[in-house]
DNA sequence: CGTCCCCTTGAGCAGAATCAAGCCTAGTGG
DNA sequence: CCACTAGGCTTGATTCTGCTCAAGGGGACG
């Protein structure tokens, strides 16, 4: 769990480029491309467990995941902490470190991750472009939203809710990507991670999802996720507006 | 409680403009502001308990409060609701909704409020002038990062933190925006909106309202904080990161 | 003066945390 | 090749934080 230093220049040549990244999805025609592209340094690999971006650090970092997943969280000095969000490929990481010159949250490879590096220092000029401000904006509004239903799934929930929600959006959002079954899919999530992420412990995760085996619903094993029943996953997880699937508006 | 239908159009002489709209704030002399001027299109006003959007709905709405407190909140069938933000005057509202084309929250009025309107059909010639996608992304990253310290605030803090958080949290916004002494300041929530915005039950607030009191830290009365140790606050609200400040970036 | 709403307080309950032990797998070193 | 260790998953027993239910009190308003 050692803090990378120099994963930013690790140039990999087999990285074609960021074929989930909403920066350039479904936009090969896009005048934006070529700035996009024009701003793009470098591609960086970290490995399970590295810790990518240090909470409180002074360093801006701007990436978009290429492949594989992180967390994204908060500390607490009590040892604590919450997942704030699940990192996966094409999501844009470390804009909050160009806006306020500091890193709010800790980054974390959960599994081995590639992603491509974006200069930072160049960050307003990059935001500023025609057409990028507006893309970048999205990206934010959808994160900020997912972030919300989380909130609202721990806040308002009881604990299965909460795990039937982490798992039904996750499945979500692999399933745009392409990443997914409609029956199943990998989860590289500790129980830990998973316990930190819905404000929960290791031990009633574990309890949950035991419930939710014996319910024929959904079971986890061997980092595997098998949905027996979605319908009945979705039901429970149900958090108003996720009818609304807002779909990217780029 | 009822639905406000055409708030929108009530225009209000008496109010000149937003006085602590981070879109227009310090930039008196920018070449911004005629833009962000041609889009305002009115002033509107709620009263205490009305409904300013309502979750669901897929009408684009746009505005910045002026005056007054507002809450942003998700429902769920069950009845239960999350606050997911406590709205103040300058706060920029209705992005999701001209994003997503329907509002994935419910706004309502806790106090009696003025607010400007913006051309929410425009939003996306509007977000796209220079100048304004970088204000606007500035605001939304500025928001999603209070969201994020209440998820962790409600997912890994006891209630006490957690009450503690909110009430040091909107103090300090409060003191920005010179609507709160270093003593205390005004709280318009009641014990179910606070209880609503922590996760909590309105009993269990009371409680530890109580608690902290006894302990001559804080004490809400009357809707009014009065704060007998703030740092003794700060200490028990304490989230890593709110160490940053993060001074807007316009 | 009565009604309504919200705050307040108590008693009892339950969902989730804590504590603690056993198990299984992977990795390490003899 | 096997003994040993470490870390994470699983489970049970126990504790406690926060919820539910219920009843009383006080201010606003008709």
């Amino acid at each position: 769990m050692s803090v990378v230093q120099n994963a930013t220049r690790v140039a990999d040549p087999r990285i074609p480029g960021c074929r989930h990244c909403p920066l350039t999805l479904n936009s090969a025609s896009s005048p934006d491309v070529p700035v996009i592209e024009s701003f793009r340094t470098s591609h960086g690999r970290a490995w399970s467990g590295d810790v990518i971006i240090e909470q409180g650090s002074r360093r801006s970092r701007l990436f978009t995941m290429f492949s594989g997943w992180g967390i994204k969280y908060k500390s607490l000095d009590s040892g604590e902490r919450q997942v704030v969000h699940v990192l996966l490929p094409g999501d844009f990481v470390g804009i909050e470190t160009c806006m306020f010159g500091a890193a709010e949250y800790s980054v974390q490879a959960v599994t081995d991750v590639t992603f491509c590096n974006f200069d930072a220092d160049r960050f307003s000029e990059f935001s500023g472009a025609p057409g990028i401000g507006r893309r970048i904006m999205t990206m934010q509004a959808h994160e900020t939203s997912m972030i919300c239903e989380r909130l609202t799934a721990i806040g308002a929930s009881d604990a299965r809710r909460n795990i039937a929600h982490l798992i039904a959006s996750l499945h979500l959002r692999l399933l745009k990507l392409g990443l997914a079954q409609e029956r199943g899919f990998r989860l590289p999530l500790s129980i830990q991670q998973i316990a930190d992420a819905g404000g929960l412990t290791p031990v009633h995760v574990h309890r949950v999802l035991r419930a939710l085996r014996e319910e024929r619903i959904v079971s986890l094993d061997c980092r595997k996720i098998e949905i027996m029943d979605l319908d009945g996953l979705r039901d429970i997880a149900r958090v108003v507006g996720m009818d609304f699937p807002h779909d990217m508006m780029l």
